[in-house]
DNA sequence: TCTCAGACAGAAAGCGCTTTCTATCGGGGC
DNA sequence: GCCCCGATAGAAAGCGCTTTCTGTCTGAGA
């Protein structure tokens, strides 16, 4: 029925060690035998048997690239730019074909370690990690656990925009500076003569909200300006939406909202329109992460520009084993303040 | 080393065949043994090992969704809603624990051969292809091959948004009807009293492309109204903002632009904005798939909603055999027209 | 009491590949 | 002319699981 390595063998007139050689490229083969034998795999359109291969070489080509949600140009982009690297890395080598896989765990912890044992039972060559995590103390513990069996079984682990595990100084990890990303933005505004902020904060419970929230607090603190309304929600423009009447209800002299991300800062300004305030003469707006849409808001929004597309491009290297992952701790990676029409002094 | 299936047996006093039964539950296995050997799983903290298992069993239990773009929202919708369907339905079934992955071909025919090799290798269990494909014949060719082979060898195969292949009557497919949401379209602007309509498509070659310009060309000739100037580019943003300038210099007078998509037209808003042209005032603009971000547009977009969500959860449901696919062709999934602010009468 | 069906459990044969460990074959060095 | 080495190729032993084929045992029916 389905054609082995054996009957390309036959056909090629090797043994079946010999074509499995070819196929790897990792051990000498004359040229007119490794012809002969890819002739004959070509003529019987042979396909590679992965279980069999896999459970042979206790290694498989997968690379799992997990990502909070992938609907979220946030985490398409830096999943694109993973898959891509990491294909580009795979091309240069003889028979490193990797199937670089992205796996959507809906922020859900539970869904998140499936995709890990998943993962872990396909013995995938590396796994990345993309996006802030829950901070929950038992879930962070069950990950850590599963990432070191996972390391420990020879699986590459990479994080990318998620704080490195406490005490496991051999994953390769890559950090947003978020705190200071925010503590820039909130400057701006501070430095646009802004007193009055909101927050629409993310879920409470994750990495990237908590940072990005400090980073807020640290610019109030140094300006001795009083903390605004916060409200918490998801990463998505209905919480801005909905979290704008809740920061109205609280400080109706708001001159200014600062948003989670883009996302939500495009919720915030539909809100925002829909009262009749105007951006950003009644109220500055902000947002976070500068995903393409965000320049074509309207006022575009004023954003701190995350590089989404290098740090996933690096995470898929670092995955592949292409770049060495620096020793002393994780690579941090900067933000950068881009401040367009959607925030301006407040009114006279 | 690691734990295998022998170890827990052994730890559990029955035979790795009972081992083997109980984590597969396809089997009648006595509820004290069950108990013991679970508890042994538990205790030495076993791990399937994924390749051994599908080699045995000639299936495994990756399931591939393979996009164009996974850093669109289009398919980010849809490739959510089927990982979730997918999750649910295995959910529900002993040891039918899915690995759902989705695959970015970047819109290149060659990585999407190649992804369908890397599944076939794995013996995917299903694979669902989303989104147009290219028109060339000879990829068309390649790529209907290699489903035959995948379907042959048991992969399900289904294709959301996606034309099905000629001569296949077998596998299951979903296709958005792009014909009439663009022909349903042009009919709103040619009824607000447009006669000189630019379009922005996407790339030329593209079933999706075709199929909505067909739609926006059928609207007109209806009407007997000529068709205004047309600009082929990539689905992003930055193609509309280029083909606007395009346009404007093919007629100056244009009234209209129909985009692509709605991340295109967004481009097109930008352009014409950057211009002093109001929209609709000066120029009406509309899109197509009605993604989140559209509404939150200034104005906001008219365009086209497809049913991305449960497209794409409908697709995962056929993709485990959860819903029998029609007999009779494929499924139309139709769009609806969704007037908003961007589009209104011309200008007196 | 004896038989037999039904419910479980075990033995063992692979699944298709990788990878040591062994040949085999020409040559160059002495 | 002999020995040893480098370059290739083959033999064969698994990798860890699934599954068919056989039991074994229990209780119901006769």
């Amino acid at each position: 029925m389905t054609v082995t390595l054996a009957d390309v063998a036959a056909r090629a007139r090797v043994s079946p060690a010999t074509v499995s050689r070819v196929l790897n490229g990792n051990y000498p083969v004359a040229a007119s035998t490794r012809e002969r034998v890819l002739r004959a795999v070509d003529e019987l359109d042979y396909v590679l048997n992965g279980p069999a291969s896999s459970l042979a070489a206790a290694t498989s080509d997968l690379v799992g690239v997990l990502v909070n949600d992938i609907a979220d140009p946030f985490f398409g982009i830096m999943a694109s730019a993973a898959q891509g690297a990491i294909g580009e890395v795979a091309s240069g080598r003889a028979g490193g074909e990797k199937l670089a896989v992205v796996c959507n765990t809906g922020g859900s912890p539970a869904r998140e370690l499936t995709y890990l044992t998943l993962l872990q039972r396909q013995r995938a060559a590396a796994v990345i990690l993309m996006g802030g995590s829950l901070e929950d103390p038992e879930h962070l513990a069950a990950t850590a656990g599963k990432l070191a069996k996972l390391a420990e079984a020879g699986t590459r682990v990479v994080l990318c925009g998620r704080p490195p595990v406490p005490g496991d100084a051999n994953t390769a990890a890559l950090v947003f500076d978020n705190r200071t990303g925010a503590r820039l933005l909130t400057e701006h505004l501070l430095g646009l003569g802004h007193r009055r902020i909101g927050y629409v904060a993310g879920p409470a419970d994750r990495t990237t909200t908590r940072h990005r929230l400090e980073g807020h607090r640290a610019a109030l603190a140094a300006a001795g300006v009083a903390e605004g309304p916060t409200v918490h929600g998801p990463y998505d423009r209905r919480s801005g939406h909905e979290a704008t009447a809740e920061l109205l209800a609280r400080d109706p002299d708001l001159t200014a909202v600062v948003a989670a991300n883009d996302t939500v800062a495009l919720g915030v300004c539909a809100a925002l329109r829909e009262r009749g305030l105007s951006i950003p003469d009644d109220v500055s707006v902000a947002g976070f992460d500068d995903l393409p849409f965000s320049v074509d808001a309207v006022p575009a929004l004023t954003t701190v520009r995350l590089p989404l597309h290098d740090a996933g491009a690096r995470a898929g290297r670092l995955a592949m084993g292409a770049e060495e992952p620096p020793t002393d701790g994780p690579v941090a990676v900067p933000g950068e303040l881009v401040v367009r029409g959607s925030t301006a002094a407040p009114r006279g």
